[in-house]
DNA sequence: AAATTTCTTGTATGATTATACAACTTTTTG
DNA sequence: CAAAAAGTTGTATAATCATACAAGAAATTT
């Protein structure tokens, strides 16, 4: 009973600090991202901050790890509706694209992180595990059809150009989410032959 | 006389406080740059840089302008080089990936004015720049065989790969200038009809 | 309800860093 | 060479911010 009641205490806490960060982290990135601003966002006192994590970074680590997890979940909850492996393939880039976020301040948020990434190890792991089920994800759509080098090859222009487009989107407001989802789509319907792209379209998605 | 000597002292430290900016920038991005670091840099005193800018932010942005300069400046110089459209485009794709300079330390620095280009303007206007120009260069090497939207979209796709592959460089060591450059170098072929290459291939260069 | 533990606050401390500036040195001018 | 101007130094100042912590409030236990 002890035991329970301060676990869940804790995790409430923990959560809604977690919580705050990422809304900050969404409207300014990680530079915005202060002990005063995350607590002054959770509407808690600054010191609160220490009693429940290690630090500053601790909370930063976690927040990340919370944003990739529920990006990810978006992803896989859109390509479950999916009937085809196209229309899975479809989910993966709109879920790359929410359409609430993609502006200025969302993608210096994940460009903060990047750039974080080639400093600090751990986010580096972060980052590639979060590249690694990306590519995971593409190749279950994309198997049916591809294989060895040509599959390798299309999943990764398809994610680079992912990034790419949401770096486009840090300068340019021209850059908008319809622009960037139709190129990516129609890059992927030329990468592939008419009768790969009916294949994909007709067969029903896997389990 | 007068006027002469003092324009040249002053040019000749500012140009040497911008150069020092920007060795530590390719080395820990724009993170790194305090004042005190570009002035031991450079070998000054940290109370110079305030003579001759109005502030850290003043040689930052200088600093700036003058890496996109030597880069689009060593691509033209390649471009000049080459025979044929196609190797114009080969220049631009390798001057994009500089082979002394595709690390870890360098994708951050990219992406760390990317990411302050979401949030300044003045940025934002220098990127825009940058990409305005590429898009130029690109369009002269495939204007001879494409047009309208293929046009565009080729050269959307190759600007958004070449940072996308920056980025993903950031945090994968796996990701060498040698397969950022076969990537990008193979989408393109396969973006071409092999009449539309042939041509790119045959035809000489513009002037 | 008293004692104890858990939770929360606000502030103090120390580190980092941009900027201003007074003092000093070197160069230029007359 | 003396005076003035230009150039350079090192430090003082003030701002920002992460972290530690003492003190107090709330909840739980006995």
């Amino acid at each position: 009973m002890k035991a329970r009641k301060r676990t869940r205490i804790e995790d409430i806490r923990r959560e809604e600090l977690i919580r705050a960060a990422h809304r900050v982290f969404l409207a300014q990135g990680l530079a915005g991202l202060t002990t005063a601003s995350i607590c002054a966002e959770a509407g808690m006192s600054p010191g609160i901050l220490a009693y429940y994590f290690r630090g500053k970074e601790d909370v930063l680590f976690q927040m990340v790890r919370y944003n990739n997890r529920i990006l990810m979940e978006d992803i896989v909850h859109r390509m479950r509706a999916a009937a085809t492996p196209w229309d899975r393939l479809v989910a993966i880039i709109e879920g790359n694209f929410p359409a609430a976020n993609y502006d200025r301040a969302a993608a210096n948020a994940w460009l903060s992180v990047c750039a974080a990434a080639s400093t600090n190890p751990e986010y580096a792991r972060l980052q590639r595990t979060f590249y690694r089920r990306l590519a995971s994800n593409l190749a279950s759509c994309l198997r049916p059809v591809l294989t060895g080098d040509r599959l390798d090859a299309l999943i990764l222009t398809i994610g680079v150009m992912i990034d790419g487009l949401w770096l486009r989107r840090a300068s340019d407001d021209s850059m908008t989410r319809e622009r960037a989802v139709t190129r990516l789509h129609d890059q992927i319907v030329a990468s592939l032959t008419p009768a790969e792209l009916q294949s994909l379209r007709q067969t029903p998605a896997p389990h």
